[in-house]
DNA sequence: AGACCCGGACGCG
DNA sequence: CGCGTCCGGGTCT
């Protein structure tokens, strides 16, 4: 466990049910450079439901990947989990923008 | 040191 | 709008 991928479970769990952070947001909140980074951090997933890591979203809107995949079984059970929490996606993109939780740019 | 990785910005068609 | 390309930071080998 690396001090990066605490800062960035700690960044994660800020966010609320219902709503969704872009990697990009998320790379803002643990003063990454790299989105990229924060999105490998998340790979492994350690403590799966308590750091909810299907709650990050690409900046584009589009689902992003899940557990290693862009697609496939993964990806879907991770747009149900929003879905479950109303958050909902249509042609690979997210309907309502508005739940993305917008991160401030320093 | 080199390769890899769940993105992002930019340019082009 | 949908590629293709380069870029960056962090981690693993």
């Amino acid at each position: 466990m690396t001090d990066f991928q605490k800062r960035v479970y700690a960044a994660l769990r800020a966010v609320p049910r219902g709503a969704v952070v872009t990697y990009a947001g998320l790379a803002r909140m643990v003063a990454c450079g790299s989105c990229r980074a924060v999105g490998q951090a998340l790979r492994m997933n350690p403590h799966a439901p308590r750091v909810p890591c299907h709650r990050v979203i690409a900046s584009d809107l589009s689902i992003g990947g899940y557990q290693g995949a862009k697609d496939g079984a993964r990806v879907r059970k991770k747009l149900a989990l929003l879905a479950a929490e109303g958050v909902h996606f249509a042609h690979g993109r997210l309907l309502d923008p508005r739940r993305v939780l917008v991160v401030p740019t320093r």
